[in-house]
RNA sequence: GCGUCCUUAGUUCAGCGGUAGAACACCACCUUGACACGGUGGGGGUCGCUGGUUCGAUUCCAGCAGGACGCACCA
């Protein structure tokens, strides 16, 4: 995207060595296969075959990494271990040593005692929860005056205690500070302290065994009181000979046999249940032990001051991990950099046979104090993290000061995983600003932790990490990207589920299946042709709405919302309208001039598009677009990023009426019941039938429309039909002996509860003084504009339903003649629909009223009765309406009865529940017609002529809509809401085809054209690869998880 | 113990003061001349619970419950 946009973008590739995982990888091998240990093979010969395992596992990540698409420069390619990285990694440390922020010392540090290592604090973790117990026994008074009784959670460490701390204002204890116990097993004698700090008197006996050698909190008791450190402990976890009795066990198994021994010399007390927290090796999982240990430790006081002084010119993202690192860095300890391996940097420190240290960059001659020339290194590597520490600038050629690193140091943009949030993003803080006077990076982007399907963290040493060649090789690279980038915006974890992976490969076949459409359709095109219908304004304005929307995303790092975005846009904008908009006039059924015009529309938006989405699908992009004829560059990858651009807010308000109309169509057609391939004619009661006008094609073609009637807005309404109603324009399916009326009324009926009920909850807060008051105006008009317009909708479709409910009626009343037309044909329906007529009055409209094309011009639409109607249904008005329903309910009930009577005597014994369905829909009827009276004012305001006569009208809640006229219109349209939902059936069956490859499907698809695929966007195109090279193209994303593995050949 | 985050449709998640959205899954119909890895339509949520603030709370505050994570030397 960067680079797109102009920037001179460096993304460096790289690997670090990762010590103890690299060396327990290995170790791990070399015991499986040849039964052997490290020290088996000698340190050079283990060394030389890490350097091999590291060979293969380096090439295979810098091939997934290709595999992915990641755009990088390879001829960066550095590697923690390589020479310009290790001369890095010498001069830091010595510079470090010579600022007094790197020394030796014996310490307590965490030791792994199956790694045999040092690890840092931040390689331990603490497992919460461990049940345990907590265990006491008596310590005697070297006196003989008694005992006290002590409480441990690790009865081994008694081995080492050199003191008893109690509280000093405890009064059980206060009088034994100062007197000493006798160790019961080696027979040493040590003192009881009183120490504050240490002891808590509510915990257990209120009396501490302090092992200064063997617990972090005892060691600085210890150093506090000048206690005796006697350390117990074998590097590999057994007890030494400071142990006496127990010496070379195991530190845990001894628990039982010495808790034994304690029990004959009755010094037992018991024991309860206790959890604890248990510090385990990141890497192996063994519990790690606090251990004295000379080691090199960085001082990190002074580098974490620095960082955080220089905190803010650092941008975190998401920003609340800011306060995490400040929190780090405000209680940072030491940093414990030695570790007891052999795959890493080792120290560049040099000992004498005196034990003088002589820290260097390279193997001093001599001892720079005693001048002995008999100098062994240190055999101890330093911490992955130191070198990783140094990367932002060590792979720019550090310490050198060359180009490289003046320009792109600091780098701009951190992105990792906010688990090495410490490990690495703080260490490359601290030592870039210390070396590079600095912070590393403007911006530090944390992403969430992809883990697996089951929600575990991926990890090398654990083995369940999804290797991204397999999913490239199964989805696509681009598919897998896309479905890490739309799930970017979550919190903390990603599940990567396959299913979502699926999802997005669809819709790169999407793309791909759009492009062929549009290059199909593309000869002649001509990127100069004037635009010449809204469809191509709309979509050009809408792809500059998405550029815009896209770009803002990727500055906020927001990857998700311009991943779904751009997804939107192609899908349900690109795709489902404008597509399908443009095939009208793409198909020559319009002018040339429309053709050219929605060429260039398609075109321009589809390669725009094509640039939006390349930073996500690089693949499939760059192959379509190599076909475009409106490309410029030779590559997407450096061709422009989509600036965005000028906005049609005419084109989107009118797309917008005309979509909501096609939409309700469809969506009433698909509630009726109607077969999407039975197309019927549909009339439209328009507000500006010259708007309407304009889209008659594409209501044939999006709403499966025979015939398209417009007709002025205060035309009567058929009365059978299905309707769907907006405030621009209400659709009428005029549809005897297709509709299924039950349905329709069901589907009004609900349609009215549900714009009741939201109507309901307007006026409620409407009705509130307080809300009116204290609620922001426009909060207050946008209510009551939606208020009114609700009113209206219900108004409307409450007169419908009284029509529907009176044809149902009147139906059951021709029930004997109405089946047989259903029977014989639509024609018979027809013919029904047209006796029906208008509501209430005679039957109006000529038979055949419908067949008819709705091509007549000027106002012969507006006669909707022509010969037939014998009143002037222009003038129908609510008042004939009102008047009408009510004559049809009086009709209604008479008709109930007259079926009643006419009904057979088992029919008859149904009579109480018919009639209270019977009396149901009167209630119907009724609120339909009050419905319609506390609602002609609005009518009024726009449809009443002159000379109409209000009869009705002055009721109640009617007058409250006095504004009516202005409010109703203007909130509506605004909203220019993006196409609707786009929801797309079930496509879950395919699933167990989904490891085919894509080509074999797409073959299979096609049916009998074999090639038709590759061949059309292959000659279109304009290349001459009709063959060879289109197949591949027609591979499209799987087309592009072979690459690597043809790159492997050559490398 | 301290701290952070999460709890919204079957699932994964957006939204975050004006009575809810997406994707996938699900149901129905449809092989129409880009695409069945497709089209059209549809069903599905008392937004964890309880209080408070507010004209109004899924949205803000507090408490509770459940879950995740980070830090920490609690015997």
């Amino acid at each position: 995207w960067k680079r797109m946009s102009g920037f001179n973008v460096c993304w460096l590739p790289g690997i670090d060595h990762a010590g103890i995982a690299t060396q327990m990888v290995v170790e791990r091998e070399l015991l499986k296969t040849e039964k052997k240990s490290r020290h088996d093979l000698g340190r050079e010969e283990f060394l030389r075959r890490v350097w091999a395992w590291k060979e293969a596992q380096g090439d295979r990540i810098a091939i997934q990494h290709r595999a992915l698409g990641a755009s990088l420069d390879w001829d960066r390619l550095r590697f923690t271990m390589d020479e310009q990285s290790s001369r890095a990694v010498r001069e830091a440390f010595v510079r470090l040593y010579e600022d007094g922020l790197l020394y030796r010392a014996l310490r307590l540090i965490n030791w792994c005692v199956k790694d045999g290592t040092a690890l840092s604090d931040l390689e331990v973790d603490h497992e919460e929860g461990v049940k345990g117990e907590l265990y006491r026994f008596a310590y005697p008074l070297a006196d003989g005056s008694g005992e006290i009784v002590v409480a441990t959670t690790r009865p081994e460490t008694m081995l080492g205690d050199t003191a008893v701390a109690v509280h000093p204002d405890d009064p059980r204890y206060q009088a034994m500070i100062g007197k000493n116990v006798r160790h019961p097993i080696t027979g040493r004698e040590f003192p009881i302290i009183g120490d504050a700090e240490l002891v808590d008197p509510k915990f257990g006996t209120g009396a501490v065994k302090v092992t200064p050698a063997h617990s972090f909190e005892d060691f600085e008791s210890g150093k506090r009181h000048k206690l005796e450190f006697i350390n117990i402990l074998n590097p590999d976890g057994t007890l030494n000979y400071n142990a006496g009795p127990f010496e070379g066990q195991d530190r845990i198994k001894v628990r039982a046999p010495l808790k034994e021994k304690l029990a004959q010399l009755g010094l037992d007390r018991g024991s309860e249940p206790h959890t604890l927290a248990l510090g385990r090796c990141q890497r192996c999982g063994n519990i790690v032990e606090p251990l004295m240990s000379k080691q090199w430790f960085v001082k990190t006081r002074p580098l974490a001051d620095a960082v955080v002084a220089k905190v803010d010119d650092m941008r975190f993202v998401p920003g609340n991990w800011r306060a995490e690192f400040l929190r780090w860095m405000e209680n940072i300890h030491d940093w414990c950099v030695s570790r007891q391996l052999w795959w890493g940097h080792q120290i560049p420190a040099w000992y004498c046979e005196y034990g003088h240290v002589n820290v260097a960059r390279v193997k001093p001659s001599d001892c720079e104090t005693c001048h002995s020339g008999r100098l062994t290194q240190d055999p101890d590597v330093l911490d992955t993290w130191f070198s990783s520490g140094l990367w932002p600038f060590s792979t720019f050629g550090w310490p050198d000061k060359t180009q490289a690193l003046q320009t792109f140091y600091p780098n701009s943009v951190l992105e990792t995983g906010f688990d090495i949030l410490f490990f690495w993003v703080a260490r490359m803080a601290m030592l870039g600003v210390h070396f590079m006077g600095e912070v590393p990076f403007r911006t530090v982007f944390l992403h969430a932790m992809v883990r697996d399907e089951k929600g575990e963290k991926m990890s090398k040493t654990r083995g369940n990490v999804v290797d991204p060649l397999d999913v490239t090789a199964k989805y696509g690279a681009d598919a897998l990207r896309f479905t890490l980038a739309s799930m970017a915006g979550q919190g903390r974890d990603i599940k990567l589920s396959t299913e979502r992976i699926a999802g997005y490969r669809a819709f790169a076949n999407k793309i791909w299946n759009a492009a062929r459409f549009v290059l199909m359709n593309a000869d002649g095109f001509d990127s100069r042709a004037p635009l010449a219908s809204v469809y191509d304004r709309w979509i050009l304005s809408r792809f500059h709405r998405c550029a815009d929307e896209t770009r803002a995303a990727l500055e906020q790092f927001q990857l998700s919302d311009a991943a779904n975005g751009i997804y939107r846009f192609i899908w349900n904008e690109l795709c489902d309208w404008a597509i399908e908009l443009s095939k009208p006039a793409l198909y020559g059924e319009k002018s040339p001039a429309e053709r050219a015009s929605a060429q260039n529309a398609l075109l321009t938006a589809l390669e725009g598009a094509l640039r939006l989405l390349h930073p996500f699908m690089p693949f499939v992009t760059e192959e379509i677009w190599q076909r475009l004829p409106n490309r410029s560059g030779r590559s997407i990858m450096v061709a422009p990023f989509p600036a965005g651009g000028a906005r049609d807010e005419a084109a989107e308000r009118e797309m917008d009426v005309i979509f909501r109309a096609i939409d309700g169509a469809r969506s009433v057609r698909g509630e009726v019941n109607l077969p999407p391939n039975q197309k019927i004619p549909l009339i439209l009661f328009a507000r500006d039938r010259g708007l309407f006008r304009r889209h008659e094609r594409a209501f044939q073609h999006l709403a499966n429309a025979s015939e398209v009637t417009l007709r002025a807005f205060d035309e009567p309404r058929p009365r059978q039909a299905a309707v769907h109603v907006e405030p621009e324009v209400e659709v009428h399916l005029p549809l005897a002996g297709l509709i299924d009326f039950a349905a329709e009324r069901a589907r009004v009926e609900k349609e009215i509860a549900r714009t009741e009920s939201e109507l309901q909850g307007l006026r409620k807060r409407l009705d509130n003084a307080g809300f009116v008051e204290r609620a922001p105006a426009e909060v207050v008009e946008k209510d009551r504009a939606r208020a009114e317009e609700l009113a209206g909708k219900r108004e409307k479709l409450a007169r419908h339903l009284a029509r529907v409910t009176s044809v149902e009626e009147a139906m059951e009343d021709k029930n004997p003649q109405q089946s047989q037309g259903n029977g014989a044909s639509g024609e018979q329906g027809h013919r029904a629909l047209d006796q029906l007529g208008t509501h209430g009055g005679p039957a109006s409209g000529s038979p055949g009223e419908h067949a008819r094309p709705a091509e007549e011009p000027g106002a012969g639409e507006e006669v909707l009765g022509g010969p037939g109607g014998s009143e002037a249904p222009v003038q129908a008005s609510d008042e004939d309406e009102a008047q009408g329903m009510a004559a049809r309910a009086v009709a209604r009930v008479k008709s109930i009865a007259r079926g009643l009577m006419e009904k057979k005597p088992d029919e008859k014994r149904r009579g109480p529940v018919s009639e209270e369905e019977e009396n149901e829909e009167r209630a119907e009827i009724a609120q339909a017609d009050a419905s319609a009276r506390a609602m002609p004012r609005r009518a009024k305001t726009h449809l009443a002529k002159p000379g109409t006569k209000s009869v009705r009208g002055s009721g109640n809640k009617a007058d409250k809509a006095g504004k009516v006229g202005k409010g109703a219109k203007a909130g509506r349209v605004a909203a220019a809401q993006g196409a609707k939902k786009g929801t797309r059936g079930a496509r879950g069956k395919l699933k167990k085809q989904s490891t085919r490859p894509m080509k074999t499907q797409s073959r299979a698809n096609v049916r009998g054209r074999p090639g038709r695929t590759a061949a059309s966007i292959g000659r279109t195109g304009g290349g001459k690869g009709g063959g060879r090279g289109s197949q591949r193209g027609a591979r499209g994303k799987s087309g592009a998880k072979r690459r690597p593995s043809s790159r492997k050949g050559t490398k």
